[in-house]
DNA sequence: TTGAAAGCGCTAACAG
DNA sequence: CTGTTAGCGCTTTCAA
């Protein structure tokens, strides 16, 4: 009976030429039947499918692969999966492309734009019919590294002057939405938490708190504005400490993400400052240990799962539509709410 | 100058054969080059690496592997990369196998066994060289699903009584490690959140809470043991909830997950209950944000890097020796730690 | 030391 | 409707 194994106890894959051989017909007839060609003589179709079962067959992907000359196969190239927001994006985008058959080869980065340039550069043209980029400190031209014949979307960041699909959420206009948020709690020394030299997200969303600041009235403080180098727990608390011991301390933090948001509301406990009594914050990502946080946490809370889908599609439309070439590069703008919790209660 | 582009635009890809005829040899002798064979005549190596260089010529890697009889690819089948313990353990994966050259794909199962079993069952033997499971539901024969040609590694879980690799940690003496910490601050009254009706790796936790108990002296109450069907934040809530309504509640409780024990810390503050003093809380995996809960969280310590390692070794290992079958099983201990933090201090 | 050629398993003209 | 056959790009005998 097959699939059996040969002299050396090894598997014994059966090809399309053993079924062929074994239902009488040749492997045309065989593909055909595999690939669900609609013009098979039923007799035949019964007894491919017959040998089908026996031998076990299983199309060898690499084959047809090789043959059609895709890969089957998206790149996702993020910065850590261990960062709470980067673990629940790439379960999604897995789930998304799933659904059309790729398989995702992930890449970490650690952020490190010589690390994303790499990645950007070893992704030949063979490994991936894709990519889907999670950049933190790409330049414009670091995109030439990658083969100019596949697709790729960027997510979140989008400050790269460089012409390519993008898809993530108005980060203005959420920095926007969460600082008026701490302004109508009647907070009036609000302080910003996460402005980078480069990263283009923190300088958008920065730009939104100014915004709000701005049109209630209020001044805008340097001293309130921290700047973080990375976006830790850690980084978190630094700053929130440093916010702490200035002379006239903010009642309210608006923090770039939500591990930086952790890592404040650690550093108000260990100061003795009552969240959100003393100083509200509110987070950005909506990861999901901030919903347990003591306290929970407000944040900017994007549709993840829709961001997902948006990359996939957006590739599918670049892969189906001749090479994807001369099609103008799209601007996917995805949904996002902002999460009320403890934290601005 | 290459690449260059066709008539559509589309880029040229080189070939091992463009580059033989640039160089004016054969295919074999860039081959040769291209592999780092040693006997080339140093000025066809000459010509061939400018023929190289000015292609820009990269290797067809589903080609070699077509005719190497691999696929360059493990498969990392885990229940949920949002699941902070996976995600961690998946981007240590993806470091391990990175550095043997080999790309990761990755399965999310959701913990069902349905679909754990169903993508045992997909996981052709085409499209990976080897497998590394993190099984939470799976049977002893769903493993049947799987090509017997490819060597698997279970990583955790240990129960399921097949004849493959594993690699963990010794839950049973992790579990009376953490429990025996509680009996020493002087509790006496200690619960166990977690219990599970066929989960291998709570079933040993279970023994070694229940061992280091007895070996206190202190009486088994089965009402100080609760299980929990999900281990997810919610779940260590509810089950804590329960806990303190009992009218004897526990003075200290033992989660055999960090999230479980992070939805008990968030229980206990809303019962007004204070932690570490009225309840001491230990949890188990080492979450990140687990060093940044309020309170933090004492916690056992699997060094999660050496499992990662040890099981991309285990695999190399029967990859390399003939197909890796007749190779007894071998069971991996990794070392693990307790980690005290404010949760019982 | 290198060339010629076979063939990994599959798909897709092209005949018939 | 189906068989034959030519490759996809690469590695690898086998000879030379």
């Amino acid at each position: 009976m097959f699939p059996t194994t040969d002299a050396d106890g090894r598997p014994l894959l059966a090809t399309l030429k053993d079924v062929a051989r074994l239902a009488g017909v040749s492997v045309k007839t065989v593909s055909n039947v595999v690939n669900g060609y609609e013009f098979v003589k039923p007799d035949n179709r019964r007894r491919v499918e017959e040998a089908l079962a026996t031998t076990g067959y299983r199309p060898n992907i690499g084959a047809r692969n090789l043959r059609r000359g895709r890969t089957g196969s998206l790149a996702l190239v993020l910065p850590e999966l261990s960062i709470p927001y980067f673990g629940e994006m790439a379960g999604l985008v897995l789930e998304a492309a799933g659904e059309h058959e790729w398989n995702v080869l992930i890449e970490q980065t650690l952020g490190t734009r010589d690390r994303e340039r790499s990645t950007l550069a070893a992704l030949g043209p063979h490994m991936i019919d894709a990519a889907i980029v999670s950049p933190e400190a790409l330049h414009a031209r670091d995109f030439d590294q990658l083969d100019p014949g596949i697709p790729v979307v960027m997510l979140g960041e989008h400050s790269v002057d460089v012409p390519i699909d993008h898809v993530g959420i108005d980060n203005v206009l959420a920095a926007t939405v969460a600082t008026s948020h701490l302004v109508e709690l009647g907070r009036r020394r609000i302080a910003a938490i996460g402005a980078h030299p480069y990263r283009g997200t923190a300088t958008q969303r920065l730009d939104g708190y100014r915004a709000a600041l701005t049109a209630a009235g209020l001044p805008l403080r340097h001293e309130y504005i921290v700047q973080a180098l990375n976006y830790h727990r850690r980084d978190g608390a630094d700053a929130m400490a440093h916010l702490l011991s200035l002379p006239e301390p903010p009642d309210a933090v608006f923090c770039f993400n939500d591990l930086l948001a952790i890592g404040a509301l650690r550093a108000a406990a260990e100061h003795g400052v009552s969240v959100p009594r003393d100083v509200a914050v509110v987070g950005f990502d909506n990861n999901e240990e901030s919903a347990y946080s003591m306290p929970s946490l407000t944040t900017i809370a994007p549709d993840k799962a829709a961001i997902a889908h948006s990359a996939v599609d957006l590739i599918r439309r670049r892969i189906n539509i001749n090479g994807g070439q001369n099609l103008a590069p799209e601007d996917v703008q995805t949904p996002f709410s902002l999460e009320i919790r403890e934290s601005t209660r």
